[in-house]
RNA sequence: CGGGGCGUAGCUUAGCCCGGUAGAGCGCCUGCUUCGGGAGCAGGAGGUCGGAGGUUCGAAUCCUCUCGCCCCGACCA
């Protein structure tokens, strides 16, 4: 009886954890159609913030939204040879509208790279057209066998971005200026670390050129990729006929680059800081802040505390230490017939960043008594000044919570393996990130993925990079053309 | 698609083997007492037992079919 209202611990059966959790804190529900769910307001809050602050990244980027239709004519899909190879076998067809049969079906986009170079080849014509910096928040579709909570859906919402340059260089760069937009974001809101770099050919992005990509660790040591940045090279732009006239004269394709980050991010970031309590949200991404506990014993103690807890709400909420717009966000709890302990596991569960208890003891001492959500420590703040000691409180969580996922990272990344057998032994047991030297033959990435799942994460960038690079490839021997990060993934 | 679970009240489930008026806990509603870490008492509402067929005097229970969901594997943000 008290244990139903303990979630099942981490330890015990991570992946039981994680649905459980997504559940009773409210993120989200499944839906009566298998493999898609319902993001409720807890968690479509957290995609909120997590869009406002993407959004504004990408504005001040010099990039603009628009909105391209959720149906592509399936022609489309076809016009690029890897990409239609990537991606028909997961998508949604619908062959019927109106109680008709279409004349051609129309695809659910899966992602939008066909249809927005078909509509940038309409749109440019020369070099001075260029570059085109698009972005478009959307839901997305693919027909997953195997779908998880936020993880995987057959429905999605993210954010895709596509770019259209007259130089390679241009596309390239940009390309890279995404990757480190999205490698800010996960680590200044989410507080997830991540490591930025290039994915081999075999986990690339169907009909890029080359994709780079921020690999995060999660508590059971797999990795989840977070975000992804293609460089397209010309690829779409010649089967889409995205020309221009260039200074010069002459006739010639478009650079393209596509990236996106989704509502995975929600699952990366229960996976990375959330306990056997249940959600813990970093405060920059929590649709609630603070919430204020009043307590009391008669009526009139009631009357009193509760007036209290809400004009500290209120001082709380009116005060602009962060800017006039970036207030903090509180809120009060005043529930009858709701004892306080019982509130606090419900606050817990719900992932708010920090508690405020205000009872008849606090208003004669002048303070409110603070509970941390993410290390349940507590102590006294005194009434005067509380916003700013709030402000700082919740920046000091922030910071905590990014720190402690690095050191998780770190203590669960090994480097310096070199022997194959020590290499399945750590994946059969901790798992974890394990660098090594490759030979860069697809073959042995193939091979070590058969016989252990883990696969190269990512071809990590300098920053990365073991201080002494590895030698040697881990499986024949020869020598190493690149570290790689491998693991088992999400 | 292969393997494993499971469909009984909003949730978790007992009952099924061995057929005989559908039970409990949590939650919910009302009232009183409580309230600094998951309250107590009293009263109350809530079920076509996933669906369809069959066997039977009688089916949650036995038989056949079917639908759906979850978990684990092969594909993927």
């Amino acid at each position: 009886m008290a244990d139903d209202k303990k979630l099942t611990t981490r330890t015990e059966d991570f992946s039981a954890w994680y649905n459980e959790l997504v559940l009773r804190s409210e993120l989200a529900d499944y839906s009566p159609v298998k493999g898609s769910m319902v993001i409720r307001p807890n968690g479509y809050g957290i995609w909120e913030r997590m869009q406002r602050t993407l959004d504004d990244m990408f504005k001040a980027t010099g990039h603009q939204n628009a909105y391209f239709p959720l149906f592509i004519p399936q022609s489309f899909l076809s016009k690029e040879a890897q990409h239609v190879e990537g991606f028909a076998p997961e998508t949604a067809v619908v062959t019927h509208g109106g109680g008709k049969v279409l004349e051609e079906p129309l695809v659910v986009r899966p992602t939008s790279e066909t249809i927005i170079y078909h509509m940038f080849a309409k749109w440019t014509q020369s070099y001075r057209d260029l570059p085109i910096k698009i972005n478009q928040w959307a839901n997305v579709v693919r027909w997953e066998m195997r779908t998880r909570l936020f993880l995987r859906t057959l429905e999605f919402l993210w954010q895709e971005g596509h770019t259209a340059h007259a130089t390679e260089a241009e596309a390239e760069t940009e390309a890279r200026l995404i990757l480190g937009l999205y490698r800010e974001f996960m680590e200044g809101w989410i507080a997830m670390p991540v490591i930025t770099g290039q994915k081999t050919e075999s986990e690339k992005f169907a009909g890029a050129l080359r994709t780079y990509s921020c690999e995060a660790m999660m508590q059971d040591n797999k990795a989840l990729q977070a975000g992804t940045s293609h460089n397209l090279g010309q690829n779409f732009a010649k089967a889409f006929e995205l020309q221009f006239q260039a200074e010069n004269g002459e006739q010639a394709f478009a650079w393209n680059t596509s990236w996106g980050v989704s509502t995975r991010m929600v699952g990366g970031l229960v996976m990375t800081h959330s306990d056997d309590n249940g959600l813990v949200c970093p405060p920059r991404l929590a649709p609630i802040e603070v919430v204020i506990v009043p307590i009391w014993k008669s009526d009139e103690e009631r009357a009193r505390v509760v007036e209290a807890a809400q004009k500290v709400r209120i001082e709380l909420t009116e005060w602009t230490g962060r800017g006039a717009t970036d207030r903090l966000r509180v809120t009060v709890d005043d529930r009858e017939g709701v004892k306080p302990g019982a509130k606090y596991y419900e606050w817990e569960m719900r992932g708010v960043p920090l508690r405020l208890e205000i009872g008849p003891k606090d208003l004669e001492k002048g303070s409110v008594f603070s509970a941390r959500r993410d290390m349940r420590a507590k102590a006294a703040l005194p009434m005067a000044g509380l916003p700013a000691t709030v402000a700082t409180l919740l920046e000091t969580i922030q910071g905590d919570l990014l720190a402690a996922a690095k050191a998780r990272r770190e203590a669960n990344s090994h480097r310096n393996v070199t022997s194959y057998a020590q290499f399945k032994e750590i994946m059969e047991g901790p798992g974890g990130f394990v660098y090594t030297g490759w030979n860069g033959d697809p073959a042995i990435e193939a091979k070590v993925k058969e016989e252990t799942k883990a696969t190269i994460r990512v071809i990590p960038d300098p920053e990365f990079r073991s201080a002494e690079a590895p030698r040697t490839c881990l499986v024949t021997g020869e020598p190493a053309k690149h570290e790689v990060i491998w693991a088992k993934a999400y």
